[in-house]
DNA sequence: GTACGATACGGAGGCTACCTCCGGTTAGCA
DNA sequence: TGCTAACCGGAGGTAGCCTCCGTATCGTAC
């Protein structure tokens, strides 16, 4: 089985992971992070293993099969734009968190083109991954929206899903020049604008 | 050297293709065709040959790499896309122009998702492939926005390649509900309108 | 109508990456 | 300090991409 996150859960009590099996999970998230990055969604495992120090074998207990490797990197990035969210609306007025977090989003979305191609074609939509991860993510566009729209700067007939499909699609696609990708955005605001 | 569109380019005198190549040929592309739409994008090449009634060597005679049979029936589909424009722009008005091509843009994006990510991220965004398509589409969509707002009917401000990556890039992702896919087109166009 | 040759065919086999298996190692608890 | 369950790791099996080369055939010339 492979884990998500981290630790499996507790559902029987068991013992936490032994202290190399820890460092050795960190090691292989980190080397699949910068192999993806360097080498591209085609990147071997065996090169994962080879730059996390460790033997295929233990890649393979770690994560079962290839999609669970990417998994685990692709839902560290979902959590990461989640506490981005919270953190924006503690902190900016509601349309500021709103262009805000868009931002963010096109930033994390273009860095995940590679590794999200593959897991899409595998796991498919309805997968818990893709769910989980659209669950996350939607609640936080939802809570920025709404906010904006309960202030009345932005218009009521948007949802949170078209939100994040007209931002965050433009950027699956090839790498975006700056000036391009802020005036997408600045047409997305201002058709949502109230 | 693999073909692209259909026969090779006459640099030289040469014969035209033979009977046979020619029917294995295109019945190479129907059966890629659709082995990839049931399959997916990791259809073996050995089950497309199959389906054409050919042997593996025939498949690689015609298309050297897997990514020059995939890039054969992107190609096919693009120029259909472009006939699309040139028939609406003959027929519509400015308005109902734009509007019926981001429609059927729609439809010709979405089913080419999984064929579309293998080759993004094989060929890469500066590839003659999707540089040609995007020429193709940029100058389709070129024409009927162009069109619209010298009508007056669409913002000055919006530029094709925005326009492109607005709509089609949302169906690169799961499938959509027809609703939802309405409602999406209909915030790009109230965004778009003047 | 037939023969010939250049083009086309097709399937066995080499290579690579995914993944498994199992003997050896070690962390951590009693 | 000893023991054991968890962990490690690399050789090897398998599937799919692609190549090679003997055989087949289309089409032209006589």
């Amino acid at each position: 089985m492979a884990t998500t996150g981290s630790a499996p859960a507790a559902s029987v009590p068991q013992r936490p992971m032994r202290a190399d099996a820890r460092r050795n999970y960190d090691r292989l998230l980190d080397a699949a992070r910068t192999t993806l990055t360097e080498v591209g969604s085609d990147a071997p495992l065996e090169e994962v293993a080879r730059r996390a120090g460790v033997g295929i074998g233990t890649l393979y207990r770690h994560f079962p099969r290839r999609l669970d490797l990417l998994e685990a990197v692709y839902r560290k990035d979902v959590e990461k734009l989640a506490t981005s969210a919270e953190r924006l609306l503690a902190a900016a007025s509601p349309w500021d968190a709103l262009e805000g977090w868009l931002t963010e989003f096109i930033g994390y979305a273009t860095t995940k083109r590679a590794l999200f191609h593959e897991l899409v074609d595998a796991v498919g939509r309805d997968s818990e991954l893709l769910t989980y991860s659209r669950q996350v993510i939607t609640t936080s566009a939802t809570s920025v929206l709404a906010r904006a729209q309960e202030a009345g700067v932005a218009r009521r007939d948007a949802e949170p899903g078209d939100l994040l499909r007209l931002v965050g699609g433009c950027t699956m696609m090839a790498d975006l020049e700056p000036d391009q990708q802020a005036r997408m955005l600045r047409i997305v605001l201002d058709g949502l604008r109230a």
